[in-house]
This record gives structure tokens, sequence and C-alpha cells, in this order.
DNA sequence: TCGCAGCTTTACGTTAACGTAAACTTGTTT
DNA sequence: AAACAAGTTTACGTTAACGTAAAGCTGCGA
């Protein structure tokens, strides 16, 4: 009786076409039924179609997050094995996306120190505007960030 | 004078195969000199190499890659209306990065309590290892996390 | 009853990011 | 000199994630 969804519903809500919804379908990741030859997704496609689209967001492939839904779907009811194997999987994820943590936040400080970077050149080109029309290059300026970085990886 | 590398080097430091490397220049992501035919990598290639696989990580093309890099060089010595283009390609940059930031913390969260909820159906399976060899289903199990999200997007 | 909007299946096309194989040069070790 | 490792170019193959076109069913408002 809980609410359901046309495919074209879900698209527009997650601004996806209706062929990426029925690719993944095709690919296991949504298991719609059907009232005649038109598929009706339940809540739960829902909330898949949502981590579906998070999971890509953060670089998973389709194989990927289906292996998790199928995992998660075995786990519950699942052998001793079938949660120790699970559990490695999570460990595993959890493992990658602190290396994205970091990744991300390596960037963001490159980000900010270039964004300084223009806004002082920006300072300096407004202090003398009248330096003629034909602007060299800035007095000092170093070729290339060079993040000062060891062998990080 | 400074430091170079050869391309097998490069290859081992940061495991990507020497195809890679030569794809990465073939798109104008690096720059080697030649000595002869064979290619000579200076330490400039070498961070941008390292960025390049950064980028990568974080779900980047490599088309925007290279475009960052060529803004980047286009933005020293750069007139007012470069440096306002490469502040706003930064700013857009940013909010994808924190947008990227709030999907991992909301994947660890549930992460977590599918963690917390194996570790739980360990348990219950050790507590009560003499309940014959057959195992059915747990007691009381959600059929999926639900996510109690509202239109979050 | 007509037509059309929205759904469906089938199937071929496309792009990115390499893999892989072939055939060649160059340096150096035996 | 012969062979071997490491580099090179050229070019066709491959996978993932859809796009796009063709052709057909289906309810329903004019």
């Amino acid at each position: 009786m809980s609410k359901t969804y046309t495919i074209s519903e879900l698209a527009s809500e997650f601004d996806v076409t209706t062929r990426s919804i029925r690719f993944y379908e095709d690919q296991e990741l949504l298991h719609p039924t059907r009232r005649g030859q038109t598929r009706i997704y339940c809540s739960k496609d829902r909330v898949r179609l949502k981590l579906t689209l998070r999971g890509k967001r953060l670089g998973f492939s389709l194989a990927e997050i289906r292996e998790l839904f199928e995992l998660w779907d075995e786990t519950r009811s699942g052998s001793e094995k079938q949660l120790h194997l699970m559990l490695s999987k999570i460990s595993e994820r959890k493992a990658a996306l602190e290396q994205q943590m970091k990744d991300i936040t390596m960037v963001q400080l490159e980000l900010e120190s270039a964004e300084i970077r223009c806004r002082q050149a920006l300072e300096e080109l407004n202090e003398k505007p009248t330096a003629a029309t034909k602007q060299t290059a800035a007095p000092t300026n170093d070729p290339i960030p060079d993040s000062s970085l060891t062998t990080t990886r």
C-alpha cells in the first residue's frame, strides 16, 4: 500500500534519464514490479536509486554498487562467513573513503592557495592600472606550486 | 640540473602503466622533453602526474584536469578576465568537492550502522551456537536501511 | 474512432581511458 | 656479434555507461 512511483517521476526527481533508470534495472540495481508492461517503483527502489546516484558521485562503478546491494541482502539471514565477508567489504570501503577524504582536503588546500594568488594578482593589477596596456609577467612568480610533498604514496 | 625521471621510474613510483603515462602526454597533461627518442620527465612533470592521479581518484576526467592545468598556466601573467575566469573555475571545483564531502560522510554513516548490525548479528549467532545447524532469519530485521532522508536532492 | 502522450523493447552508436599486439630503434651485457 | 632489456610508434580492441533511433502497445480526451 505504500507509495509508488512511475519511471518519469523518479527521473525528474533525481534528474536522470529514463534510459539510465532502465539501464540500472538491466544491471540489477533496481527491481521494479509491473502493472501490465509498465514499471512500478516502490520506496525501496527509490532509496536504491538515490544510493546508486550517490555511489556514482563517489566514483563507484555500477558493478560495485550492485555488489554492495547484494551483499547487504545476503547478509540479513546470513551465515557467519557471509557476515565476515560483509564486514571486510565494509572496512574496504571505509578505507577508500578515508583516502578520498584526504585527497579532497589536499585539493581544497591547493585551490585555496590558488585562489589567494589569483586575488593578489588582481590587486596588483588594480593598484597600478596606469601601467600601460601591455602587461608582461608579474615580477616573481614561481613556475608551479610544486606541492612541497615527499613521497606521499 | 634538477632531478629527472624515466618513464618506468614514474610508472613504478605511482603504480601506473607506461601506457597510461604516454596517454596522459597524448592528452597534453604531461610535456616531457626528449633525449634522442627517450622521454625525460622533470620534477614538474612528476608533480603533474601526481595531481593527475589524485584528480582521477576524485572522479575528474582527464579533460577537466587538463583544463585546470592550462588555466593555471594562463593565469600567471594573465589578464583580469583570465583571473576572474580562474576564480570562477576554482569556486566551481570547491563546490563540487564540498558535495563530495557530504556524500562521503553520508555513506560513512551508513557503513558504520551496517557494520554495527553485522556485529550484532554475529554476537547473536555466538550466543546461541547450539540452536541446531539450520539457522533461519533473525527475529526482527528491517528490510532495508531506508535512510530516513527527505528529498535531499 | 482518431490521434497522441507516455510507456515499452530492441539494437546499434558513442565516448573515455586505457589494454594489447606488432614491429622497430637503442643501449649494454655476455 | 648476438641477444636482451627498455624504450618507441602505430593501430586496432575493450569496457562502462549510457545516447539515440526505430517500431510497437495502451489508455484516454476530443
